[in-house]
DNA sequence: AAGCCATACAACCGCCCCTTA
DNA sequence: CTAAGGGGCGGTTGTATGGCT
């Protein structure tokens, strides 16, 4: 394995790649310390929403998904980084055996997790890991790279509105996941919407959790 | 000591649906 | 009703860092 990094330690790489535009050009690349505060200054202000306006009011030269992504992943409360737990990542084995690279509902069930932070975390160290296994197991859910991921999102999109109106609680089955977990087979003919209720995704659901690692 | 390589992770890109004017 | 912009998401890339030779 490589070098574990001080997620404390890390700073923005200053400057280094950032396109500092002397025209109408956005910037692109890392954010400066700078740009953090006045990013989080203007949200504690107007809240986490239109982000062009927010760019614009916060004088930063970035389009507004840079600074959503750089809110959301990096400058958000309550944000956990690094050292994810040995807990963390057998959920994330679990949940990812369940749903696929659908990375936002796996972050959705780690508190203080954000999606990209664990699609960074499969990629570098549970792809590996799987990857053994997968050979044998061939055609589960996810294919790290999808045929032009319109498929992908239509079932997406699909989910999104059923848990949207299914609201109201599935009571998750520990055995039912337990269960399919030793059977190791594919995924294609579940149904993930029976076992998780995603329209209380901002609840950080511990004691979920705590069942679900017991399982 | 220096160069190479693997790893980790921040950030960008492209797609598509949703919302708003 | 429709077009444009906003926003969410997964995939991918770029680069700093640290270990190895």
């Amino acid at each position: 394995m490589g070098p574990l990094r001080d997620q404390s330690s890390l700073k923005p790489m200053e400057g280094k790649n950032n396109t500092v535009s002397t025209k109408k050009e956005v910037n692109k690349g890392a954010w400066t310390e700078e740009e953090d505060r006045k990013l989080a200054e203007v949200i504690a202000l107007h809240g986490a929403k239109r982000w062009k306006t927010i760019a614009a009011i916060a004088g930063l030269n970035r389009c507004g998904k840079s600074c959503r992504l750089r809110w959301l992943n990096y400058l958000r409360p309550n944000i956990k980084r690094g050292n994810i737990s040995d807990q963390e990542e057998d959920l994330i084995l679990r949940l990812h055996k369940l749903l696929g690279n659908r990375w936002s509902l796996i972050a959705g069930r780690l508190p203080g997790r954000t999606d990209n932070e664990i699609k960074n975390y499969w990629n570098s160290h549970l792809s590996k890991k799987i990857k053994p296994k997968e050979k044998q197991i061939k055609g589960a859910t996810s294919s790290s790279r999808r045929q032009g991921s319109k498929i992908n999102y239509q079932t997406k999109i699909h989910e999104r509105d059923q848990t949207k109106e299914e609201n109201n609680s599935l009571i998750f089955n520990n055995k039912g996941i337990s269960n399919y977990e030793n059977s190791n087979t594919s995924t294609a003919h579940l149904d993930v919407d029976d076992f998780f209720d995603f329209s209380n995704e901002g609840s950080l659901n511990l004691e979920w959790i705590s069942k679900f690692i017991q399982a």
